[in-house]
DNA sequence: TATTAATGATAGTAATACTATTATTAATGG
DNA sequence: CCATTAATAATAGTATTACTATCATTAATA
């Protein structure tokens, strides 16, 4: 027996929810194949459409523009990260173990669930390294903001700052010391594969060595 | 009597050289106050012609997109910051004191210099903030990363690394640390501007507490 | 004075980021 | 089973973007 987790993301996000029909999953599966394959600048609805022979007016029906597609894609990521801290560190009593299983988590490629419906882990992976911030580091933050579109980043945020809050609860930045865990977790990597000069790590280990830096960053901040 | 400095960016990233001309200097000047008013996505040529009163072609005899001069922006800044970093640190033996130096620099506004050829500190500060990671956050970065277009950053880097180096010879990566410390001081900003539930800062201090949130980091790892 | 370099003026192209309209097909409800 | 509705296809069209090209004009220089 099986159970499936779904996720349900801000209904802001979409005009249509992907979900409720196949040409949506269609679009989310193949658009974070292109994102990956193009780059988000040069990912275009009318390339989606054709790759999955649908209309470019189709996919405006689900998506109001790209930006949406991603930050859809990017919420997707952000609550299954969320639900994956708290489904591993159920039972785990320990605050250091608890920390060091975050650390894993962030640094590593999401687990292949066995889920019906399924995206491709190793390049929504990639996608949130390179692309993430994307979603953020635009002009009308603070309007999109008001829509929701980032609470289930700082959900995780927030979860990851009360696991740090529960080790150490005298230390005074625990948001602050989640987010550069998150953020650093993606530039480390991105770092050792695109731009090693920037790193310590060699692109074979990128994801170990990410989270041995971290971890080792992490306790002693702590400490 | 004053000094002036310069700073020569890779003549790759230029077609021609915006230093050699007036039409240059405001071409760049105005891209930086363009790029923050409307952020990088929604600024172009064509706008950035119209705000100086030539053409459109004129602008691409300088730079062949709108990345190249983003670059070019990003380099000034990088080479004036190692710069300060160097000419800030002289004569300072403590190594503590140094690094302290260092944190300081990242995360507050390049001062204001008299020189005669002067960009908008404050607007170039924003920039680096918000649109430094689209630079390197693209599809072909080792592409033009043959290029040296982040020679600056790099450099910059390793300056930092040394310093971090010097303090704790025995620390295992202080590049990591180097850019950790680069990049955290953009997002920490960012945040408490414009996502402040992903920071524990207050719009109102946000450069004096992403320098007590580094500070304290840093110490910490390097004890 | 002749030459060269830089810019302006103008035009044009392919791609992007959409919006709109109508026709067709599929699903559902009574 | 028919009528209705929803979803999509097919098609068209617009404004903007990201360029490239050509030729005339002006300014600098040799």
């Amino acid at each position: 027996m099986e159970f499936q987790v779904s996720f349900k993301v801000n209904d802001k996000i979409f005009l249509k929810d992907p979900e409720t029909s196949e040409i949506g999953k269609q679009i989310v599966k193949n658009a974070i194949d292109l994102i990956h394959n193009l780059g988000f600048e040069q990912f275009t609805f009318k390339k989606l459409a054709q790759e999955i022979n649908c209309t470019e007016a189709t996919v405006y029906r689900y998506f109001e523009n790209k930006h949406r597609l991603l930050l859809y894609i990017l919420n997707w990521y952000w609550c299954y990260m969320e639900f994956l801290v708290i489904f591993k560190l159920q039972n785990i009593t320990d605050k250091q173990e608890r920390l060091k299983l975050v650390v894993d988590l962030l640094t590593h490629e999401l687990p292949e669930s066995s889920g019906q419906f399924d995206y491709n882990k190793k390049l929504l992976n990639q996608i949130v390294i390179t692309e993430s911030s994307k979603a953020f580091l635009v002009k009308d933050v603070s309007e999109i903001n008001k829509e929701q579109v980032f609470k289930p980043y700082k959900d995780l945020c927030s979860t990851i700052a009360e696991i740090i809050a529960a080790y150490n609860p005298s230390y005074e930045y625990p948001h602050s010391l989640s987010t550069t865990l998150i953020e650093t977790s993606h530039h480390q990597q991105y770092f050792s594969v695109n731009l090693p000069k920037l790193t310590d790590a060699k692109e074979e280990n990128r994801e170990l060595f990410t989270g041995i830096f971290l971890e080792d960053l992490l306790f002693k901040v702590l400490k």
